[in-house]
DNA sequence: GCCAACGTTGGC
DNA sequence: GCCAACGTTGGC
């Protein structure tokens, strides 16, 4: 069954419009057990992802992204030279996984405080406070309204 | 730049 | 297994 999520980037590090020019992209350097295990046992291909740019003024949803391939390892805990790397993973046996993206459609960026100010999406994990899950879950309905509020009719175009 | 909220580490 | 110390996230 088709899911939805959100996951943040630092626009400084993978901005947006860096996925839209690349086409996909393999989310790594996830280094939070709770974000692993939702990209490892929940994600599947062809989920919803909203692509959320963090510590940024303001913060925002900057694009609609689509899950392109299923967790596998994230080699780059592998590497010394990455700034990823973690010297307790192996090939053999991996701590770190990372899914593929892809983006999907582009939209009009959706500001945080607009979120906060839609009475409807009350309840959101990304709004809770001392949140800072880098992958988390966004309901079906949430999903739609932020789509909405970015000029994008996603039931529309499929 | 501040700092609250979390997560991780490691001594005991 | 507890918990203090430390590191990180990320909004403000």
């Amino acid at each position: 069954m088709t899911e939805y999520w959100l996951m943040k980037s630092e626009p400084h590090v993978y901005p947006w419009d860096q996925l839209v020019e690349d086409g996909s992209t393999h989310w790594d350097g996830v280094r939070n057990y709770q974000a692993r295990n939702i990209m490892r046992d929940k994600m599947s291909e062809g989920d919803f992802v909203l692509f959320y740019h963090s510590n940024c003024k303001p913060p925002h949803v900057a694009g609609i992204a689509k899950v392109s391939k299923e967790a596998y390892p994230d080699f780059t805990a592998h590497d010394p030279e990455s700034k990823y790397f973690d010297p307790k993973s192996s090939s053999e046996n991996p701590r770190w996984m990372m899914v593929d993206i892809e983006a999907y459609r582009e939209m009009t960026t959706v500001s945080l405080p607009e979120l906060r100010s839609n009475p409807s999406l009350e309840g959101m994990p990304l709004l809770q406070k001392g949140q800072r899950l880098s992958v988390q879950p966004v309901s079906k309905d949430h999903f739609e309204i932020i789509c909405k509020m970015g000029g994008v009719n996603l039931s529309a175009v499929g």
